[in-house]
RNA sequence: GCCGACGUAGCUCAGUUGGCAGAGCGGCUGAUUCGUAAUCAGCAGGUCAGGGGUUCAAGUCCCCUCGUCGGCUCCA
């Protein structure tokens, strides 16, 4: 992509023409947002019957929610991207309009645009601001391109349902999404880079690196986990468990079947109800399967007395849990209906939350740069004091937490972006959003503080002055659940992973039938060294194992023949760098073991 | 859950206007013993997602169910 400033020319609704640069969100959300329009322009001449709702921008393109009494075929998209090049070609001036209150009502009347006029009536102003193009003319604040001859490069590249205003009891329109550039290769890169996402959908890697499978028998949302995927698992289970060991975590396993009281206390039960399975009524309980670890760590630890020198007390689970999604949502590992979330429950004193919050925050600084993960966000979820009763909790309890968050991250020198009211109905929260392959963000970890639990188990610590006081719980999630962040890892990595990581590391491949004892005795020798090692012991030409290893994007393929056998070496292929020549076995035991423990 | 598309061998996919279910890879057997991305030959493998209907005849047309994919809504 061009690094020079890509000029584009656009018009303010009070007529004013300015420019702004392709290459910055702005200039990128005028660009797409005009390209909208012209889209809109085009269905209207294609489908004069065409019911316009909206058409903005979004972070890679556009779309436009159109009602045409049915869904569009993916051949009405190329005679809608021609129509569309033709009216750019046209090079049409995109005019800025005021129409009165009364002119706009009529216009959509007359049009049966009752999407337009439900907008209209949410809209105070008066007179209202529209653009023109042609014949063409749309209610919208702008700005706009000054003309329609600068889109230069359009792809449609989908259609979908889409509820209007977001509402499932609504009417459901029809959505095309699109994008556009002022260049065509530009376009040609952005579609190179969409393969790219799809050949790396961990759906796809992880069906051909062996890591899961989907049985419709088993059920929807349900995945297996195949031998090498569960490799790659309990690498990261050992390593995170064993991480939070050294940070003072305390590891606990508490069942995912548990008594519906435990979770009508916490409040669960009426706010999270529609994610849960229903009740299972046995002998005189009534069980559910739990969508949170939250209460049986609150269990455990009011199983005893704490004292004020026993906190912060950090409670730790790699914990089953099972959530109903509703079965539109379901994706491969990445949305599942049970899952395993590496979840925490610090509860400490409310003048500890600052410290505990900065460790937890460089932890996991420290394992995304161990898993290779280098691009994420903060963002900091606030309670919305305008609507306070969406909170549970005092004015001084919020003001002093989110104090205390924003002290933490001063601190720590990071920048974040607020979230006013996204905070959770139990207290304020830091989001940490990683970018993905596919260019979007999602959050990976998150750490809450929490006052409302403590408060419904009545949970207490003894203090100082020998009196019970209330503790202050934090939940923190660092790698998500292992579903999740294995679904982002194969993506990530385009199944590459790094060595540490991946679920067979060295492949040894004898050359001929005779080589085969040689080679099982250096994959004795690796194994010895903890190293995840197999031979290819099939009768084939080396070239054919090479190819299948290298497909299974195993990092090290070790050749073996008379040479090494003899000379108790080793010819090293790594799957990106290639050939690397022979080495002494111990050599790249070393190597390899370096390797390893450096999670390079 | 809603809208749409799709579902053929373990995998990737062909299959004409309705007329005998196919290929490549993989698997098995045999030959071959080979030096950095596919050795050759033979064989086996199917309730065409499931159920119902139309028809002399259904992988193909119609209906229902299940699942997958793309969206919406929601989210670790």
């Amino acid at each position: 992509m061009s690094m020079a400033a890509q000029e584009i020319r656009i018009r303010l609704s009070d007529g004013e023409a300015r420019t702004l640069d392709f290459g910055t969100p702005e200039g990128r959300e005028v660009y797409w947002h005009s390209t909208s329009h012209l889209m809109a322009q085009a269905v209207r001449e294609l489908f004069p019957e065409a019911k316009l709702a909206i058409g903005p921008p979004i972070e890679d393109g556009f779309y436009y929610d159109i009602d045409i009494g049915r869904p569009f075929a993916p051949e009405d998209l190329q005679w809608i991207e021609k129509r569309m090049k033709d009216l750019a070609r046209r090079n049409l001036p995109i005019e800025p309009l005021a129409l009165s209150r009364a002119e706009a009502r009529a216009l959509f009347e007359r049009h049966g645009d009752k999407y337009k006029l439900e907008l209209l009536d949410g809209i105070p102003d008066d007179p209202i601001s529209f653009y023109r193009q042609g014949e063409f003319v749309d209610m919208c604040r702008g700005p706009h391109l000054g003309n329609t001859g600068q889109i230069k490069a359009v792809k449609l590249l989908s259609t979908g349902g889409a509820y209007w205003r977001g509402d499932e009891n609504r009417e459901q329109l029809a959505r095309i999404y699109g994008v556009s550039f002022p260049d065509e290769q530009q376009l040609a890169d952005h579609i190179h880079m969409l393969e790219e996402a799809k050949r790396r959908d961990h759906r796809k890697l992880g069906r051909e690196l062996e890591i899961f499978i989907q049985s419709e028998d088993a059920g929807q949302g349900i995945p297996l986990w195949l031998p090498r995927g569960a490799t790659l698992r309990r690498t990261l289970e050992r390593y995170i468990v064993d991480l939070e060991l050294q940070l003072g975590y305390e590891h606990v396993y508490t069942p995912p079947l548990a008594n519906v009281d435990l979770y009508k206390i916490s409040g669960h039960w009426d706010h999270y109800r529609d994610n849960m399975y229903p009740v299972m009524k046995i002998d005189n309980e009534e069980l559910v399967l739990r969508p949170m670890n939250c209460p049986h760590h609150i269990m455990i630890y009011k199983h005893g007395q704490h004292s004020y020198r026993d906190l912060p007390v950090r409670i730790a689970e790699l914990g089953l849990m099972h959530r109903y999604e509703r079965s539109g949502v379901l994706t491969g590992l990445a949305r599942v209906r049970g899952m395993v979330l590496n979840d925490a429950h610090i509860f400490c004193i409310p003048d500890q939350i600052k410290a505990e919050f900065i460790t937890v925050v460089e932890m996991i600084q420290r394992v995304y740069r161990d898993l290779g993960i280098t691009e994420y966000i903060y963002t900091l979820s606030r309670r919305d004091p305008a609507n306070k009763e969406k909170f549970a909790g005092d004015d001084a309890i919020w003001e002093n937490a989110e104090a205390l968050i924003v002290d933490a991250l001063r601190d720590l020198g990071l920048a974040y972006r607020e979230d006013v009211g996204g905070a959770a109905f139990y207290g304020p929260k830091l989001d940490i959003d990683v970018k993905s392959a596919a260019g979007k963000y999602e959050t990976l970890s998150t750490i809450q503080v929490d006052f409302l639990l403590p408060e419904r188990f009545d949970l207490a610590y003894i203090g100082e002055d020998n009196k019970p006081h209330r503790p202050v719980m934090i939940h923190r999630g660092v790698i998500s659940t292992l579903e999740r962040m294995t679904a982002f890892l194969i993506e990530l990595h385009a199944g590459a992973f790094p060595l540490w990581l991946a679920p067979e590391q060295v492949r040894v491949l004898p050359i001929a039938d005779r080589h085969v004892d040689y080679a099982r005795a250096v994959a004795a020798a690796l194994k010895a060294r903890d190293l995840r090692v197999h031979v290819d012991d099939r009768n084939e030409k080396i070239g054919k194992k090479i190819r299948e290893a290298q497909l299974m994007k195993t990092p090290y393929m070790l050749v073996v023949g008379d040479k090494e056998a003899e000379t108790r070496s080793v010819a090293v292929r790594h799957r990106s760098d290639g050939d690397l020549g022979a080495l002494p076995l111990d050599a790249f035991a070393d190597r390899a073991a370096a390797e390893v423990s450096a999670r390079r």
